[in-house]
DNA sequence: CGTGTCGCGTAC
DNA sequence: GACGTACGCGACACGG
C-alpha cells in the first residue's frame, strides 16, 4: 500500500445512460411470463458488482426526469431525432426503481435537468467537501468532469479513467473537452457541431487555438480555405454546440453527505424481487456478503460431544426419518472421504456429526430399516458411505425427484431446488455447474463445511415433503419409488464394479495409429502442397476452398463446413478429401478413446469406473461420463479393435444382452398400428417389412437398397421425421423424401394417428409422457419461432418412444439385478448402453446368467408385441457383441 | 493461463 | 435454419 490517506469516496451512477446501454447491449431476456428484463438485469449486475467490489461509503444513482430540459429550450433539435423509449424498456423502469430501493441507494432526479447535470453538480460539491468522486458511466461526454478528485469508472470495460485518459481520447485536458465537442458534435445527442469537421480536425484545432472563441477570433490563421469557410459559415452552431455539450455544474441540488450514505440492503425485498424477475443466478449470489453483510448464515450445532450425538440419534429413531448430507472431501464420490454428515431430523434441528466418531454414532440409524433416510444424490451418498462400510438404502432422493419433475434442466442441483421450491439460497456451488476438476476446497474452514452440510440436510428435509407431494400429483410416485430410487443403488454398484480394460492392447493400438497417422499426414501435405493443421476446420477450409479452389458445399455459423458429408462429396473431384477423412477417423479414435481411456483407469482397481448419470437427459435415458462408455466405437476394423481392449477378468467372460429393435417395438405398442404389430408378431425383419409396405412389393423383391431406405425411414419416424432430415440422410431430394414419408404413413396409419395425437396432446398439456408416466415438458411448442416449434414437435414424437425404451431397460436392470443377487452371485452387471446390458460372469455361470438375463429382460413389461433379446458371450466386448 | 464456444464425430 | 438423446475431443477466441 502506498501512503495515500483514506478519503471517503462518493460513487455517482449515471442511471439513465446505463439503462439504455444495457437494454441495447443485452439479448432479449424475459421472465417465463413474458416481462422483459434485460435492462434491469444489466443494471442490477452492475450495481451488485460495484457494491461488492468497491464497497462505496457514499453512493447515488441519477436519472433523467421526463419532460423538456434546459437544452431543449436552448436548441429545439436537441435529441429530437431520438425515438421514444421502447416499450420493452419503459416496462422495466418500475423494476429498476424497486432494485435501487431494495439496495437502499439514494436517487437523484430533478425536472428540467438531465442525469449528467445532476452528476456534474454533485461531483463538484462533493469534491470541494474533500470527497473523492467516481462517476460510473460509459459516456464520453463525462470526460469534461475529470479532475484530480474526480474519476470515471466504466463498468462495461471495468476500467477507471483519469485526466490522462482524457488527454489520450480528446487530445486536450478535461476543461476543454467541450471545445472539441462543440466542433465535432455528437451524433447520439444530435449536437450538430460544425458540419464537415470530425474528431481529428476538432482535436487539432483546439490543441492549436485552445478554445472555440479564440479559434473564431483567429480564423485568418487557419490553414485551408475550405476549413476556414466551414468555420465562418457555422460559427454560431459551434458556439451553440459547445454550450449544449457543457455539463451544468450548478443545478439546484445540494450534496448532503449523510443523505448519500449507502444504507443496509433490504434483503427480503431484494430476494422477492429477484424471484419475481427470475434472476436465479443473482439470487444465488446473495449469500456472499454484499455491502458488508447482506445475510449471515446461522451456524448450526456441530455435535462434538458424544452425549449430544447420542441424544440426536435417539431423536432420529423417534422420528423414524432423517435427512442427511454427506460433507465430502473433494467432488468425486467414488474416491471421496466423508468428512462428516449434516443431519436434520425435524424442523429447525439441523446439526453436524463430525469425523469418524460422528460417523460411527450415526451408522446404526443409517442402516436401520425402520429409519427412512432422505438424501440429495443417493448414488453419490451410497458410494461415499460404502467406502466406510455403510450400506445405505435411500428412501428419498431430492435430486431424482427434482429431475423427474423437470428433466429439461441440465442437472437438479440442491442449490437450484432450494431456490425454486424453498425460495432460499444455500450458498452452495454455482447453479447447474460442475465444479472443475482439481478445484478442491483443500483447507476449508471446518465450521463452514459443517454449516453447509447441516443447512443442506435441513433443505433436503423440507424439499422431501414438497417434492413427494408434487410427484404424487404428477402421477410419478410409482416411477420414483419403484424404479428410479432403487436404481440408484444398482447404478452405484455398477460404478463401483467398473469395466476392466487391457491397457496393453490400447498402448499397442496407439503406436499403430500413430504411425498410420504420420503416414497419412505426409500424404495429405503432399496432396495439399502445403503443411497445415488438419485438425483445424479453419485451416482446412483455407486449403480446400481457397488454395485448391474446391467448391464449398455448405456453411457453418463461422465459415465453410468440412464435415464428412462435404469431404465425401469433394472426394469425387480431388484426392485430398479422402485422405482427410481417413486421417479424421483415425485421429478421432486415437485422441478420444485409445489415448484418453487409460488415463481414467483407477489404480486401486485397474478398471474404468464411469459415472452413470441418472438426472441428465430430457428423455429418461441414462448418460455416461468420465469416461463415456456409451459411445465406444463399434463399427469398422479400428472400432472393433478398441472394443477388444474391454475385457473380463481372467476366468470370467463378458455377456452382452441387447434388446432387438426396441424402439420400433415400442412404437408398435404405443401406436397399436396393426401392420407394425403384425410384422413383429410374425418375427419379420422390421426394415424389410417396412420396405414391403413403402415400395408395395413382396418381400422377395425387396433389394438391399430398398431395405436401406426403409431402415432410414424407420429411424426417421422415431426421431420425429421431416422431409429435410430424411432427404439429407438419404442424399435424395426433399420431394422424394416426402414421397417415402407419405407412403409410410399411408400404410402405417396407426403410427400416423399416434404421432398426431402425441403432438396435439403435447400442445394441450405442455408435456409428453412415457409408458411409466415419466414426463417431459416441451416448452418449444409454445414458441413463436416456427423452427423452435418444429423442434418441439419432433421432441414430442421422439420422447415417448425413447423414454419408454429407457423405462423398460431400467425395469430390466432392477429385475435382473434382483434375480442375480438371489441366484447367481457370480455375475455382475457392469454397464448399460441404452438397449444393451453388459455383465461380467465367472466361467461356469454363463448359461445360468444367460437364461436369467433373457428371461427378465423379455418379460419385464407386456406390450402388444414381444420383446426380443439377443445375447453374445466372449472374452472381450467385441466377441460378446451379439 | 484458464474458460467458454464451435465444429466435428462417436454411440444408441 | 440441421430428423431424437447424449459426451468429449482439438481449435480458437476471449478475458483475466
Amino acid at each position: 500500500m502506498g501512503l495515500m490517506t483514506e478519503r471517503p469516496v462518493l460513487y455517482l451512477i449515471d442511471g439513465s445512460a446505463y439503462l439504455y446501454r444495457a437494454f441495447f447491449a443485452l439479448p432479449d431476456l424475459s421472465t417465463t411470463t413474458g416481462v422483459p428484463t434485460n435492462a434491469v438485469y444489466g443494471f442490477t449486475t452492475m450495481l451488485q458488482k460495484i457494491i461488492r467490489e468497491r464497497r462505496p461509503q457514499y453512493l447515488a444513482v441519477a436519472f433523467d426526469e421526463k419532460g423538456p430540459t434546459l437544452r431543449h429550450a436552448e436548441f429545439k433539435e436537441y435529441k429530437a431525432h431520438r425515438p421514444p423509449m421502447p416499450d420493452a424498456l419503459s416496462r422495466q423502469i418500475p423494476y429498476i426503481h424497486r432494485v435501487v430501493e431494495a439496495f437502499a441507494i439514494p436517487v437523484v432526479k430533478l425536472a428540467g435537468y438531465e442525469a449528467d447535470d445532476l452528476i456534474g453538480t454533485l461531483a463538484a460539491q462533493a469534491s470541494s467537501q474533500g470527497l473523492e468522486v467516481v462517476i460510473v458511466t460509459g459516456d464520453k461526454d463525462m470526460f469534461q468532469l475529470l479532475s484530480p478528485a474526480v474519476r470515471i469508472y466504466d463498468p462495461v470495460k471495468d476500467k477507471f479513467l483519469t485526466e490522462e485518459d482524457c488527454l489520450d481520447r480528446f487530445g486536450v485536458e478535461p476543461a476543454r473537452v467541450v471545445e472539441v465537442m462543440g466542433l465535432m458534435g455528437d451524433a447520439t445527442d444530435n449536437i450538430p457541431g460544425v458540419k464537415g469537421i470530425g474528431e481529428k480536425t476538432a482535436k487539432k484545432l483546439i490543441a492549436e487555438f485552445g478554445t472555440i472563441e479564440n479559434l473564431l477570433a483567429h480564423l485568418s490563421e487557419v490553414k485551408g480555405d475550405k476549413l476556414r469557410g466551414l468555420l465562418e459559415a457555422h460559427a454560431d452552431e459551434a458556439r451553440q454546440s459547445r454550450k449544449l455539450a457543457t455539463i451544468v455544474t450548478d443545478c439546484p441540488v445540494t450534496f448532503e453527505r449523510e443523505r448519500f450514505r449507502l444504507g443496509d440492503v433490504r434483503t427480503d425485498e431484494l430476494i422477492a424481487l429477484y424471484r419475481e424477475l427470475e434472476f436465479w443466478g443473482l439470487l444465488n449470489m446473495l449469500h456472499k456478503p454484499i455491502g458488508g453483510e447482506l445475510r449471515h448464515e446461522e451456524r448450526m450445532a456441530v455435535l462434538d460431544d458424544p452425549a449430544d450425538r447420542s441424544r440426536l440419534v435417539q431423536a432420529i429413531r423417534d422420528a423414524a426419518e432423517v435427512a442427511i448430507h454427506c460433507d465430502l472431501v473433494g467432488d468425486d464420490p467414488f474416491g471421496a472421504a466423508v468428512r462428516g454428515i449434516g443431519v436434520c431430523a425435524g424442523p429447525g434441528q439441523a446439526s453436524y456429526f463430525p469425523g469418524e466418531d460422528g460417523l460411527a454414532d450415526l451408522r446404526p440409524v443409517l442402516e436401520d430399516p425402520t429409519v427412512q433416510v432422505y438424501v440429495h444424490d443417493a448414488k453419490a451418498a451410497w458410494l461415499a458411505l460404502r467406502r466406510i462400510g455403510v450400506r445405505l438404502t435411500p428412501r428419498f432422493d431430492t435430486m431424482l425427484a427434482g429431475y423427474l419433475l423437470n428433466p429439461n434442466r441440465r442437472s437438479p442441483a440442491l442449490e437450484t431446488l432450494a431456490q425454486e421450491y424453498l425460495a432460499e439460497s444455500l450458498g452452495h456451488a454455482p447453479l447447474e455447474k460442475k465444479p472443475k476438476k482439481g478445484d478442491l476446497f483443500e483447507h476449508p474452514d471446518p465450521g463452514e463445511t459443517a454449516t453447509r452440510a447441516a443447512r443442506a440436510a435441513s433443505a433436503i428435509a423440507r424439499l422431501r415433503a414438497i417434492l413427494a407431494e408434487k410427484l404424487e400429483a404428477a402421477g410419478m410416485r410409482d416411477l420414483f419409488e419403484r424404479v428410479e430410487l432403487p436404481l440408484t443403488v444398482v447404478l452405484g454398484e455398477m460404478e463401483a464394479t467398473g469395466f476392466r480394460v487391457d491397457t496393453d492392447v490400447l498402448a499397442r493400438l496407439s503406436k499403430e495409429l500413430e504411425s498410420q497417422l504420420d503416414r497419412i499426414l505426409d500424404e495429405i501435405y503432399r496432396k495439399a502442397g502445403t503443411e497445415f493443421n488438419v485438425n483445424s476446420p479453419k485451416q482446412l477450409s483455407e486449403v480446400l476452398f481457397e488454395k485448391l479452389k474446391l467448391p464449398p458445399v455448405k456453411k457453418t455459423k463461422t465459415g465453410y463446413s468440412t464435415d464428412e458429408e462435404v469431404l465425401t462429396q469433394l472426394a469425387l473431384q480431388h484426392d485430398l478429401p479422402a485422405e482427410i477423412l481417413n486421417y479424421r477417423s483415425l485421429s478421432k479414435l486415437k485422441s478420444t478413446y485409445v489415448d484418453a481411456l487409460p488415463l481414467l483407469v483407477r489404480p486401486e482397481t485397474g478398471r474404468l469406473h464411469t459415472s452413470l448419470n441418472q438426472t441428465i437427459t430430457a428423455t429418461g435415458r441414462l448418460s455416461s461420463s468420465e469416461p463415456n462408455l456409451q459411445n465406444i466405437p463399434v463399427k469398422g476394423e479400428w472400432g472393433m479393435r478398441i472394443r477388444e481392449a474391454f475385457v473380463a477378468e481372467p476366468g470370467s467372460l463378458l455377456l452382452s444382452a441387447d434388446y432387438n429393435q426396441i424402439e420400433p417395438r415400442i412404437l408398435a405398442h404405443l401406436s397399436q398400428d396393426p401392420v407394425l404389430i403384425g410384422a413383429f408378431a410374425r418375427g419379420d425383419d422390421i426394415h424389410t417389412a417396412t420396405a414391403v409396405e413403402i415400395f408395395n412389393l413382396p418381400a422377395a423383391r425387396i433389394t438391399k437398397d430398398m431395405r436401406r431406405v426403409a431402415k432410414t425411414v424407420n429411424f426417421g419416424i422415431i426421431y420425429g421425421i421431416s422431409p429435410y432430415g430424411l432427404s439429407s440422410q438419404l442424399g435424395i431430394s426433399q420431394q422424394e423424401a416426402r414421397k417415402y414419408i407419405d407412403a409410410y404413413f399411408t400404410k402405417f396409419q396407426g403410427v400416423k394417428g399416434f404421432l398426431d395425437r402425441t403432438i396435439a396432446e403435447a400442445k394441450e398439456k405442455g408435456y409428453v409422457t412415457t409408458l411409466l408416466g415419466r414426463r417431459r415438458p416441451i416448452v418449444e411448442l409454445q414458441s413463436g419461432d416456427p423452427t423452435q416449434r418444429s423442434m418441439g414437435e419432433r421432441m414430442a414424437m421422439n420422447t415417448p418412444i425413447q423414454g419408454t425404451a429407457a423405462d423398460v431397460i431400467k425395469l430390466a436392470m432392477l429385475a435382473v439385478r434382483g434375480r442375480l443377487q438371489a441366484e447367481v452371485a457370480a455375475a455382475k452387471m457392469i454397464l448399460q448402453v441404452h438397449d444393451e446390458l453388459i455383465f461380467e460372469v465367472t466361467g461356469g455361470a454363463i448359461e445360468a446368467v444367460r437364461k436369467v438375463v433373457v428371461e427378465e429382460m423379455e418379460r419385464v413389461v407386456t406390450l402388444a408385441v414381444p420383446l426380443k433379446v439377443d445375447v453374445g458371450v466372449g472374452r472381450n466386448w467385441r466377441e460378446a457383441h451379439p
